[in-house]
DNA sequence: TAGATTGTTAATCGATTAACAATC
DNA sequence: TAGATTGTTAATCGATTAACAATC
């Protein structure tokens, strides 16, 4: 019997919380309440109640929560509380961007392997990497067993990377191609694209 | 009297509609259904008839839609008939990929100026750009009645450059960096995070 | 204690889907 | 014509909010 599953649509705010969370305690609090909460993130303290009761009771009544307990307890819930490999294919300007973060540290994630098909690119470093093969691209990923792309190509080659790292074992892919990706339902996509959310926003503007 | 006005969770599809009307247009097709865009965008064809019912009739019983008029339809809407300006504020890696990024074009954004703080950084070439200082900002994207901005500069930054830009008269605020901006009603954000998507789609992992 | 805030329930609100007459 | 597909209505489904007893 299945524990009635949590909407998507309430994880998808969980890494939000967790941010600010974050933030408040770089801040140097060590307490905050769900109106608090709701207030710095814009949305009611009842939602984010509603939804922190779908995995257990971790606030007070009268004081509120620990940023520190409630950080912990998020950390496990998003499967953050451990560091996921991840490969990076696709060395354009993106990519090379996406090498150089230094957000990913201390967040859940950082990168293993880079790959690229430019000869000229490949064996060449960027940081501490050295960019590889292309076509070594789903052995090296089975090898390491790495279960997180990050796609960086163009729109022209990014249906067929997918299908490649989804092969080699890859179960999340944060697609920054301009294409809905065909992945199997066990296999999680997340796209970033930069037009997407402007012509949202110009939709209001005149 | 208002029109009833649009959900905006509605707002959001049609950006990916035009995506997607934008690709079957590439590949030499002049007609689709919304049994067909369904399919290829994830989603059920009765939703994308209603969304688009919202804003007129743009099929015809027993063939669909015409592509290329559907896209112009969307384009009308979206606001992204015509090309709006942008500034880009902070030049590291990211800001660096985002000034080379070609995929602006035909899709209704140019970039137009460029700015950083770092004096190293003020009066160099990016592309046909050069860097502006930072301390400009405001009298420049006034002078050139820009009104959309792209911020990426470090978290720490972010709040102080969307107060500049938005006194600046600037309407529509892509966000690079992870911090909830605060701004006024009036002035659309939207956030782009990997860490975010990461950590929503490792909830599904284990 | 008095004030604050939780977790939860029930009510409200909104979004999605199924179904179908209209019609190309 | 017969088949396909629209736009729209009503029904269903799901998410958000308001309210409150419990309690720190």
């Amino acid at each position: 019997m299945d524990k009635k599953q949590v909407p998507d649509i309430v994880v998808a705010r969980l890494p939000l919380y967790l941010q600010t969370l974050n933030r408040l305690e770089q801040e140097g609090e060590y307490n905050t309440s769900s109106k608090d909460l709701g207030k710095r993130i814009g949305i009611s303290a009842a939602q984010i109640r509603k939804d922190l009761s779908h995995f257990g009771e971790f606030g007070k009544q009268g004081t509120g929560y620990s940023i520190s307990f409630l950080i912990e307890k998020l950390e496990d819930i998003l499967h953050v509380n451990k560091v996921w490999d991840m490969a990076l294919i696709g060395v354009g300007f993106l990519g090379h961007a996406i090498a150089n973060f230094r957000g990913f540290q201390n967040h859940g994630f950082q990168i293993k392997c880079i790959f690229d098909n430019d000869p000229e690119k490949i064996g060449s470093k960027i940081g501490d990497f050295t960019i590889e093969d292309g076509r070594n691209l789903a052995e090296v990923i089975q090898k390491e067993n790495i279960q997180v792309a990050m796609i960086t190509v163009d729109a022209e080659q990014a249906q067929n990377v997918a299908n490649q790292v989804v092969k080699a074992g890859v179960k999340a892919i944060l697609n920054y191609a301009p294409v809905k990706l065909i992945v199997p339902k066990s296999v999680q996509v997340q796209d970033i694209d930069p037009i997407i959310e402007l012509q949202h926003m110009t939709y209001y503007l005149d």
